[in-house]
This record gives C-alpha cells, sequence and structure tokens, in this order.
RNA sequence: GGGCGAAUAGCUCAGUUGGUUAGAGCGCCUGUCUUACACACAGGAUGUCGGGGGUUCGAGUCCCUCUUCGCCCACCA
C-alpha cells in the first residue's frame, strides 16, 4: 500500500471535514461489513462561492448575459472549475483512500446534468406541476434575482412603526384622517386602497370612502377586508399590491390595480402601472434613503404621526444578506402539495428514517405546509429554462431539445432568460449522478435507491426534504433509507465555525500537530447523535491531544506486540486447543467479543429488515460517539491495560505458551485494527500491513469486519475461566491500592498472603495465575489457609478472598485501622440503605423479581464481607 | 408569535426502555523512567444531575412549572 503522506487532511476547513469525515466513517464500516458502497461525496454546490465568480468571469470573458450550465462551457474550461472548486476537497479525499467517486461530484456543468434538469423540467410541466405565476415574490436587490422562501431567511431586527395619516378626500363627521401604522413607508408610494375589517365599528362608515395619499396625492378608496386586523395598531392597513404578498391577495380579491414603484436594483421609480406615483425628486433614490426623505416630508407636512420602535424579522438574501424586497413579478413556480404527499408518507410509514428522530417533526411540519417553490432565478449563470416563447405570439414552447423555430408558424423564438433555482438540479442528485433520465443506466439500475444520506440539518428543507420529493416524482421510490443530520462545529462560545468569522481551525495545523488520525478521531469520539461537536480554537490541546494520545497508544502496542513476534511463524488461532488458552487468553477473546458486539449495536443496523423500519430499528445505530468509545475502552483498558501485560511473563518465559499468547495477541490486535480503521485508517493500516496472518496483498480497508466467534471460548469450563481473570483483576487490584495507600515505592517487590475464598475454583486461581498476580501488582505470593497474625494490611475481595500485605514497619497499624473501620463503615452504610429497600413491603411486592433478586443477592455478599471486616478490626484494633 | 433542543465533575460530554455506591476523556493531587508507551503507568480527590413541585416501592431518567442558553419555523401591517 502507498501510505500518504503525513502533512496530508482529508479536509478544506473543519466544517466540511466533519461532514466528510463522517461520511468516510460509515463508507469505510460499510465496505468492510461487505457492502460495496459508492460514496458519492458533496453536491454540484460544493464550494459555491467560487463557483460563483468562476461562472461570472467565463460568463463575462464570453460576453454572454445568460451562462447556461452544460451547455455553454468547453471541456477545458469544466476542468478548471473542477480544480478551482471541488477538486481540492477531492484530491484531498482520494489521497487518504476515502471512496469517493469523485468523477460525478463537481458535475454542475456536465451536459449530462443540463439533460436531466430539462428532463425533469419537461416532466413536471406535462404533469401539470410547472406553472407560471404573476405574484409578489422575494426579490434581491443586489443579486437581482428571485428567490425562493427558504433563500429569504429571517432576521431580527429592531425597526420602527411609523403611524402616518391619510386625509379623508370628503371629511365625514368631523374626521379628517385615518392613521395607518407601517414599517416601511416608501412603499406608500404604491398604495392603492387602505382596509378596514368589515365588523369594525371605528371605520365602518369610511368603507367605499375615498383618501388624499399623501406625497403623491392620488385618491385612493377604503375597502372592506378581513385581512385588517382590528387589534392590530390602529386596525387600519395599506394596501401595496405589488410590493407586499398580503397585500397582493387583498388587491386581487378587490380587482385593484398593482403598480410597481420600485427598480429592480431597489430604487424608487415607475414602473408597471405606477404613471405619475412617484415624484420626481425621488425617482432613482435607494429605498432606504427614499424611506428617510418620505418620513421627513410627512413629518414637515403634518400627517406623520407617532413613531414606535418595532422588533420584528426581516427577510435577507441568504447569499448576500441584503434586505429582501417582495416584489410583484412573473416567475415559474412549482406546485408542491401533490410532490409532498409521498414524501410525507415515506417519513410516516418508515421507509425513510430521520435521525435524530427529533427532526421528524420538523419535517413533517414543514411538508404539511408547504407552498409551491418558486424555480426561476434572475441570475447569469445556471441552468436556462428550457421553455421558449414565440414571436409572434403562439403557444410557448417546453422541450428537451434546443427550439430553434416555432413549430407553427416556423418563426423565430426566445428562449426564456431565466435560469433555475440550483436546487432544482440537487434534488434531482440521487439519480441524475447515476445516469438518470436513461432508465437503462448500469448504475442507476445498481445503486438506486441509495442508502444513507449523511448531511447537517440547515439544508434539512433546501435539499434534503426535495431530494426525497424528488425521488418518488421522478423514480417512483425513495433516494435513500436513512437521513443522518450530524451536528455543527462550534467555538466554546457555540458560534459555528467559519473562515468568515476567523473562529475556525485551520485542520493543517491539526494534521501537523496531532495528526490526520487524531483529527478524525477527535470528530468522531466528539459527535453524539444529532449534537455539536465543541472545539477551543485557542487551545488546540484540549481538543486533539486525547486524540494523539490514542493514536500514540496504538502505535505503541503494536511496536510491543511485533517486537514480540520475531521472525518465527505464529499459529493462527484456530490452530491453537482451546484447552491450552490462559484464563488471561479466554477473557480477553470474551473482551473482543463484547467489543464487537458493542461496535455493531452502536453502528447498526445498516439498513432496514424489511420494506420499512421497525420501530426497534428506527432510533438504532449511527452512534458514532458510542462506536469510537467503544473501541477505545477495549485497545485501552483491555488489551493494552491488563491482557499485553498478563502476557509479557509468558512471552519472556518461552515454551509452547508463548506462541499461544503470541497466537492470541496478534488474532486480538488484528481484530482491533479492524474494528478502528474506519476512524484511525492510517495507524491502523500502517500496523496491520506489518501483522502477520492475513493475506499479503490486501488492505485492512479491504479486510473483513470482525465476526464475534461462533464457537464461544471453549464450552462452559472456557467460558468459566474467562471470568476468573476477573478475580485476578481484582486482586491486582486490591494490592496497588494497598501498596498506593502505604506508599510503598511501585518498584519494590513485597510479600502478599492470599487466603482463598473456600472452594476449589479460587483455590486454583491463585495456585495457577499467583506468578502473572505477583509480576502485575510486584508482589511476592504466598498461599494460606488462615491469615498471619502480625501487622499488616487488608484487603477483602467480593468473594470473599481475603489479600494481606505482612509490612512490619512499614504498616503503621492505628493507620490501617482508621483505614479499615473506614472502609467498614461505608460498607455498613450501605447495607443499612439496602436492607431498608428489602425490608420495604413495597419494593419487594412491586419492583421485579429479577431486581429483588439481584439486591437479595448483594446482601448476603455484602453481609458475608462486612463480618470479615468486621473480624479484621476487633483482631488487629482490638474492638 | 409557534415549535424543538440543551442545562450532569473545573472543561468537553456519555448516561438506551425508571432499578447497584451517577460515568469517560482532559485538567487537578500523590507517586513512578516497572525491558511498548512520561502523548505513559499506578493510586486519589471532585457532582443538591439548573431551581421548585408532582407521580412511583424507587427519578439524572416520567409529568407540571420557573430560570438560562441555543436552534428551527413564521406573509400580522
Amino acid at each position: 500500500i502507498v501510505m500518504p503522506p503525513p502533512n496530508i487532511t482529508d479536509i478544506l476547513h473543519v466544517g466540511h471535514g466533519l461532514n466528510n469525515t463522517v461520511q468516510d466513517v460509515i463508507v469505510r464500516w460499510r465496505r468492510m461489513a461487505g457492502d460495496e458502497a459508492l460514496w458519492l461525496p458533496g453536491t454540484d454546490h460544493a464550494g459555491i462561492a467560487t463557483q460563483n465568480v468562476v461562472e461570472k468571469k467565463l460568463a463575462r470573458e464570453q460576453g454572454k448575459t445568460r451562462y447556461d450550465l452544460g451547455r455553454d462551457e468547453s471541456d477545458a474550461q469544466t476542468t478548471a472549475y473542477v480544480d478551482a472548486t471541488g477538486g481540492t476537497i477531492l484530491q484531498q479525499l482520494r489521497a487518504i483512500g476515502a471512496s469517493a467517486d469523485w468523477s460525478r461530484t463537481a458535475y454542475t456543468l456536465t451536459p449530462e446534468l443540463s439533460r436531466a434538469v430539462r428532463e425533469a423540467f419537461v416532466q413536471l410541466y406535462e404533469k401539470g406541476l410547472i406553472y407560471r405565476g404573476h405574484r409578489v415574490i422575494h426579490w434581491c436587490s443586489r443579486c437581482l434575482t428571485s428567490l425562493s422562501d427558504e433563500e429569504a431567511e429571517h432576521e431580527d431586527e429592531a425597526g420602527s412603526l411609523y403611524h402616518i395619516s391619510y386625509p379623508l378626500a370628503e371629511p365625514i363627521s368631523g374626521l379628517a384622517s385615518v392613521t395607518v401604522a407601517t414599517t416601511r413607508p416608501e412603499t406608500m408610494l404604491g398604495d392603492v386602497a387602505v382596509a378596514v375589517n368589515p365588523d369594525d365599528p371605528r371605520y365602518r362608515e369610511l368603507i367605499g370612502k375615498e383618501l388624499i395619499l399623501p406625497i403623491t396625492g392620488i385618491r385612493i378608496p377604503v375597502i372592506a377586508d378581513a385581512y385588517a386586523d382590528p387589534a392590530f395598531g390602529t386596525g387600519v392597513v395599506k394596501i401595496t399590491p405589488a410590493h407586499d404578498p398580503n397585500d397582493f391577495e387583498v388587491g386581487r380579491r378587490h380587482s385593484l390595480p398593482m403598480p410597481i414603484v420600485m427598480s429592480p436594483t431597489g430604487m424608487m421609480e415607475e414602473g408597471a402601472d405606477a404613471a405619475g406615483r412617484v415624484p420626481e425628486r425621488l425617482r432613482g433614490v435607494d429605498r432606504f434613503a427614499a424611506r428617510a426623505v418620505i418620513v421627513d416630508e410627512l413629518r414637515a407636512a403634518g400627517h406623520l404621526g407617532k413613531v414606535e420602535t418595532h422588533n420584528h424579522s426581516v427577510r435577507h438574501c441568504y447569499r448576500c444578506h441584503t434586505v429582501v424586497e417582495p416584489r410583484l413579478s412573473d416567475q415559474w413556480f412549482v406546485k408542491m402539495e401533490p410532490l409532498a404527499r409521498p414524501a410525507l408518507k415515506a417519513v410516516r410509514s418508515g421507509a425513510i428514517r430521520i435521525l435524530p428522530e427529533r427532526w421528524e417533526a420538523v419535517y413533517i411540519n414543514w411538508l404539511e405546509g408547504i407552498r409551491d417553490w418558486n424555480i426561476s432565478r434572475q441570475l447569469w449563470w445556471g441552468h436556462r429554462i428550457p421553455v421558449w416563447s414565440c414571436a409572434a405570439g403562439h403557444d410557448p414552447i417546453i422541450s428537451r431539445e434546443d427550439v430553434t423555430r416555432c413549430p407553427k408558424c416556423s418563426g423565430p423564438v426566445r428562449q426564456d432568460d431565466d435560469v433555475l433555482d440550483t436546487w432544482f438540479s440537487s434534488w434531482l442528485w440521487p439519480f441524475s449522478t447515476l445516469g438518470w433520465p436513461n432508465a437503462d443506466a448500469r448504475d442507476l439500475r445498481a445503486f438506486y435507491p441509495t442508502d444513507v444520506l449523511i448531511t447537517a440539518p440547515e439544508i434539512l428543507f433546501f435539499w434534503v426534504a426535495r431530494m426525497i420529493m424528488g425521488g418518488f416524482a421522478f423514480m417512483g421510490d425513495r433516494p435513500f433509507h436513512t437521513v443522518y443530520l450530524h451536528g455543527t462545529v462550534r467555538d466554546t462560545q457555540h458560534i459555528k465555525m467559519s473562515k468568515s468569522l476567523g473562529n475556525g481551525v485551520d485542520p493543517l495545523r491539526v494534521v501537523e500537530l496531532y495528526g490526520a488520525d487524531a483529527l478524525r478521531y477527535t470528530l468522531v469520539a466528539g459527535l453524539g447523535m444529532g449534537a455539536d461537536v465543541i472545539i477551543d480554537p485557542k487551545d488546540l490541546e484540549q481538543s486533539f491531544a486525547p486524540g494523539r494520545n490514542f493514536v500514540t497508544k496504538l502505535r505503541n502496542i503494536g511496536k510491543f506486540i511485533l517486537s514480540n513476534l520475531g521472525d518465527e511463524a505464529v499459529s493462527p488461532l484456530s490452530a491453537i486447543a482451546p484447552s491450552s488458552l490462559s484464563r488471561s487468553d479466554r477473557w480477553i477473546l470474551d473482551r473482543l467479543d463484547v467489543a464487537i458486539a458493542d461496535c455493531d449495536t452502536a453502528l447498526g443496523p445498516a439498513r432496514p429488515t424489511g420494506r420499512t423500519w421497525r420501530p426497534s430499528e428506527l432510533r438504532s445505530g449511527l452512534r458514532l460517539s458510542e462506536y469510537a468509545e467503544a473501541a477505545r475502552r477495549f485497545v485501552w483498558g483491555e488489551l493494552a491495560d491488563w491482557y499485553v501485560e498478563a502476557a509479557k511473563g509468558r512471552l519472556m518465559a518461552g515454551g509452547a505458551d508463548r506462541d499461544v499468547a503470541r497466537a492470541v495477541l496478534v488474532h486480538v490486535f488484528d481484530a482491533a485494527l479492524r474494528l478502528l480503521q474506519p476512524i484511525v485508517p492510517f495507524v491502523t493500516e500502517e500496523l496491520w500491513q506489518q501483522l502477520p496472518g492475513h493475506a499479503d496483498d490486501g488492505t485492512l480497508a479491504r479486510a473483513p469486519w470482525p465476526a464475534q466467534r461462533r464457537e464461544g471460548t471453549g464450552g462452559r469450563d472456557g467460558a468459566a475461566r474467562g471470568s476468573e481473570f476477573e478475580v485476578v483483576r481484582e486482586t491486582v487490584a486490591a494490592l496497588r491500592q494497598l501498596r498506593s495507600e502505604y506508599a510503598i515505592t511501585p518498584g519494590k517487590m513485597i510479600p502478599a498472603v492470599i487466603v482463598p475464598a473456600r472452594d476449589a475454583a479460587a483455590r486454583a486461581v491463585f495456585d495457577e495465575e499467583g506468578g502473572t498476580i505477583g509480576r502485575l501488582a510486584r508482589v511476592t505470593i504466598t498461599l494460606a489457609d488462615v491469615a498471619p497474625s502480625g501487622t499488616a494490611a487488608h484487603a477483602v475481595l467480593a468473594g470473599g478472598t481475603e489479600v494481606i500485605v505482612p509490612l512490619e514497619g512499614i504498616i503503621d497499624v492505628e493507620r490501617e485501622c482508621v483505614r479499615l473501620r473506614g472502609e467498614l463503615e461505608g460498607l455498613e452504610k450501605q447495607l443499612a440503605s439496602l436492607s431498608q429497600r428489602l425490608a420495604n413491603e413495597g419494593f419487594v411486592s412491586r419492583a421485579p423479581a429479577h431486581v429483588v433478586e439481584a439486591e437479595r443477592k448483594k446482601e448476603t455478599e455484602w453481609t458475608a464481607r462486612r463480618g470479615q471486616l468486621a473480624d479484621k478490626v476487633r483482631s488487629m484494633c482490638g474492638g
């Protein structure tokens, strides 16, 4: 294998890296489990900012006003684009051996996608799901395009609510004017009416009367419409149909004119139906400047009432954050309700699950209230809308192929100037990347429906929901069975890391300081289901040192094992007679099975058992942090801390038992490397390559995922011997505690007497494992039937075994008494609360039998232990 | 305005359907270069599980309420 150079990172910046890392971990896992997963990283949005710049540059160079993606460019330009944007990410992904199929990723400019987009448009049109609508949409006066609801983001702002009095043309019963309230006074130039609620007694008389619109002096009617809320403001609302979606509806109901008083660039101007509405002095004035001017003039003329501060949310362009202007215009829309129906059903029925589960409610809520999707954009790059209009006025032509002349009159045609929303191509992604609309495409048949979509919640609506709708609309099937929404990388202030905010972490620096494996490990281990990953950009050590330390530990375990293998052959575990396995061998093999089971539980199941997810499967799996923790616990806490330590003596002693230990070491370490490969791919690969016992030409990334041993650990007897190693661990822990308690130098060998519990198995454990215990605890063990008299430190193990360290001169009797009394006291306290629980009628009768049984058993054990401890205290401390 | 989530050790977080004495990593304290590893080893200290109320034999876990923070959605001028 060619290992990547050490300074290769799998990410561009940490935010991106999270997504790529999660995807790669899951794909690596699936491949080891036997799935030939095809990973399609990213979308045509990879590097959208760069894309924007590149497209504009290309368009300018070619003198085009519209740049039709996939149709206007040359191959060389495509290549340049890929290099400039997605290419960087993808090259790095390939460098780490990620299973990325990068030719499919930066496909924005390909003719294939262009074809798919046209196909989708035409299909929807033919089903009557695309229509041209004349309505008020969100308009960005900086990007000069319309936006969908999702692209116009709400941001809270402290604005002003201006109260303006509109005089009556002919005053009635002492009433000279009505007051309206507005946050956007400049739009009053486009007012065509004032509405009051028909049930509002205050204004009943006014309905049908006329008002003089200040500034312009135009006469407008007072109309009755339920839209006016008597409880808000003055109960009178001005109606500006061309610049407010609600007012537009009111205008339509009352057949009012709809003057446009603002230019696309946000300047005041007399647009359609607006002759005489914008005074000369305001023409060409920016909307916000015009607002100030108008407010001043109203004040001067005495038309301005109170001005209240008003916190409200204002829509901004998601890309440039300019305040979005509602604007009447003609746009293409997709009728969403019919598309949403199967998408809703899929999630409700469990055909598609969303993890974490709570996002399902958000998804359902959004789809239930879905509104039609404005798909036309006035940007100068994108997929152009495949609609041509006839110069002679015949019906427009909607076509998959380019149209040059009108089929009716053979006259000239003109393609619609607009391009499509970029998400109109993105929602086709699960199948357009696989060859759609060619139904016979090999990849489409092989890979659709796909499996897991991994992304951040922020594009649940933009992209995920629409892909699901698109999957059903164009393929008749779900695009994937699982949506996994991961968290966001944030700093300690919980602010999203981004280049523009400067709170990001440079991954190259992290890789340089801690290594790429440590970076991956840190991200994966920190990724609780749906939780954000918090990293302090000012304290990399806190975040990444644990990952680095773990990787180093792994390396050192490998170094130790490899150095003990030497040139001699290592037997495969299957060639070792089960009877020759030691307690520690059986124990670590048991622990390995547990670790494999824990990892499998954390990760799986990979797909639903049936057509839909069962309730028990719905919330399981893809718990990456639990998987990382299970693997780590096994490698460090069990393999390194106990098995390797216990094996040292056997390795040094040589003989047949040495070969058994070597075989088990290799087997267990090999499995551990497999478990870790998806999270720590580099170091595990490097170590595994050096490990004997597997095909030389293989790579760890392609090796099978470990399975639990079907034959167990050698029958009932074997299982018992495995659990007997727990007694060894307990004894060693007790001895270490005593040593530490009496500050005995760790290196010093001391004597220890063990009085095993009164059963043959316990006796055998200490007979046979005395050497191991002695090495691990640095003691020389003597077995006895009764505790020796004399000054000594004592410990009583759970099973009743006594551990005694007789050290005249070092052990202080008084101190030992204090220690033992403290221990006894603690035990008695716990025993008392336990007894109380068991004496409680309610507990015994209502708690499940197994819980009560466990408590009873505990009571017996603790009582015995208390007796032993009390004896110690009595004999040694005299009372 | 509606909805959702979070609050557990100094820090970052686990804690699955209520059931031992609430855990991990880092940090902290004590000791150690024990022939893989001081990025390590051994031992140790640290929690009114945000506040209050309730249900239950039993609550970090379920219900109500309050506080603080965060996120999503939203055409009330």
